[in-house]
DNA sequence: AAAAAAT
């Protein structure tokens, strides 16, 4: 479990075009003001060049920064004062040419002393990840062999993905990495050796657990990050009166690991990143972090537009399986990988049986799995061995696989227990197609006229246009979708 | 309901 980033890790298939996880070069704005207690800078950053130009117009990024430090949006790697190891691990491994509207942004409020903690929204694949990562490897002491960076993610796929971009972008900096999550070391935790690695990226009951168990020492941890921050500190409070869970999120876990570090690590640097931050959890993140900068887009703004949007309606679940096989996988080799997202693991499994015995080979993935099972689905997706993932919310968030320009919703993402849409998951889900200003494509299903009001607030809320496919039951019919979306 | 994780 222990990654040291100078070791070598086994090539991941390299993309051909552009970067590894960033949105096509675009050019970085104006200068963000700084001075002044609470300044707004509202920056309009426009798209050029790009041949395809599938990305969105014009989109404001309003950053808010506090105090007199002034920040300047940094055009190229070369202003941020990175060593000459992390630049060719940009350069040389992730292929960047020059920093993306988010980085360009943040990257000097997370780089200049006195390292303000910063709260940042940035769209579904736009580079958050390179944000932090870098980040994290740019401040932390590479001689000195103690925890010094710390990123928690909500899920395991998530946490091995970040270390795998740790170790990349840091494979010349001679900077050691480890994964704390579950499943690994699990005998007893007694006999382990210390963590000694200095970035440390993993789930928050693991992370807990080893600082409890003084296995993790959080003394010298100069950044902490919070991938997904809004999930991690959502009190995700059951308002059902008939259950007798208080609390089932992260909230207690992430806040608990964040005041342990401030306490024992004057002056960490809390990071908190993700697409979304529903008013409920920018509130409690605003009081939280304090005295810090802040970098958000408008929720009308946040769905991609080089994804394109359809719903489908149809009778009833046969039918929705005859679309999946006839209309779609019939597409065979002319289709990237496609995801498909249902609401529960049982259904799951259902889904991923009947494609089965129709003779389609897919494979799924879920938290009751195993988790050398789950390793190993995500793996060959990432590989490109597999081509149809079958799965739940586990991979809702964050999943970066490029090759993925299909989402089917076979099940619309509500809250539960209500008819109420889950906005930010719905977000999350088809932000998994288009990564970095790709084209891409998203079905909805429904099924009846509880799914279709569903969809009509999600439409809503989003103030976009999502189209209806005329009828499940005609192949030409989704061939003109994927044409329009640019994938056939 | 799902997610993490611990019980």
């Amino acid at each position: 479990m222990t990654t040291t980033t100078t070791e070598s890790t086994s090539p991941p298939p390299e993309p051909k075009r552009d970067e590894a996880e960033d949105p096509p070069p675009q050019e970085a704005a104006a200068a963000v003001a700084g001075a002044g207690d609470l300044d707004v800078a509202s920056l309009s950053i426009k798209d050029e060049e790009e041949e395809e130009a599938v990305s969105d117009s014009n989109i404001n990024i309003q950053a808010v920064t506090t105090g007199e430090t002034p920040y300047s949006s940094a055009a190229t790697f070369e202003q941020l004062n990175l060593t000459a190891a992390l630049l060719k691990g940009l350069y040389v491994e992730m292929k960047f040419e020059k920093p993306s509207k988010i980085q360009a942004i943040t990257l000097p409020m997370i780089l200049t002393p006195p390292h303000k903690d910063l709260v940042a929204q940035a769209h579904n694949g736009s580079g958050k990840t390179t944000c932090f990562v870098l980040g994290m490897l740019s401040r932390v002491d590479p001689h000195f062999e103690r925890p010094q960076a710390l990123c928690i993610c909500p899920t395991r796929e998530l946490a091995i993905q970040n270390l795998h971009v740790v170790g990349k972008m840091g494979k010349y900096t001679g900077i050691s990495s480890e994964l704390l999550v579950p499943g690994i070391f699990e005998n007893d935790i007694r006999n382990c050796s210390p963590v000694l690695a200095q970035v440390v990226i993993g789930t928050p009951g693991t992370v807990k657990k080893w600082m409890s168990f003084k296995k993790l020492s959080v003394t010298d941890i100069r950044v902490l990050v919070f991938d997904e921050a809004d999930q991690m500190l959502d009190k995700s409070l059951n308002d059902c009166l008939c259950s007798f869970h208080q609390k089932d999120g992260f909230q207690d876990d992430s806040l608990r690991i964040m005041k342990d570090i401030q306490r024992f690590s004057k002056g960490c640097q809390v990071l908190l990143f993700s697409a979304t931050f529903n008013e409920t959890v920018k509130k409690f993140v605003s009081k939280t972090v304090k005295d810090h900068n802040q970098v958000f887009v408008k929720k009308e703004e946040l769905s991609l537009d080089a994804v394109k949007q359809y719903k489908v309606a149809l009778p009833d679940e046969l039918a929705k399986i005859t679309v999946i096989k006839d209309r779609i996988l019939e597409l065979g080799e002319k289709l990237g990988q496609i995801i498909i997202f249902v609401r529960t693991r049982k259904s799951a499994g259902m889904l991923h049986r009947s494609l089965t015995e129709f003779g389609y080979y897919v494979t799924t993935l879920h938290g009751a799995l195993e988790h050398g099972d789950r390793d190993k689905i995500v793996k060959e997706f990432k590989d490109g061995l597999t081509k149809v993932l079958i799965s739940t919310d586990v991979l809702a968030r964050g999943f970066d696989q490029q090759q993925v320009n299909l989402v089917i919703n076979y099940d619309l993402p509500v809250k539960h227990g209500t008819s109420e849409p889950d906005y930010e998951v719905y977000l999350h889900r088809i932000g998994r197609a288009g990564r970095f200003g790709r084209k891409g494509a998203v079905f909805n299903f429904i099924m009846d006229d509880w799914d279709r009001e569903v969809m009509r607030k999600l439409e809503n809320y989003f103030n976009a246009q999502v189209a209806e496919v005329p009828s499940w039951d005609k192949d030409e019919d989704f061939e003109e979708a994927l044409k329009a979306a640019g994938l056939l």
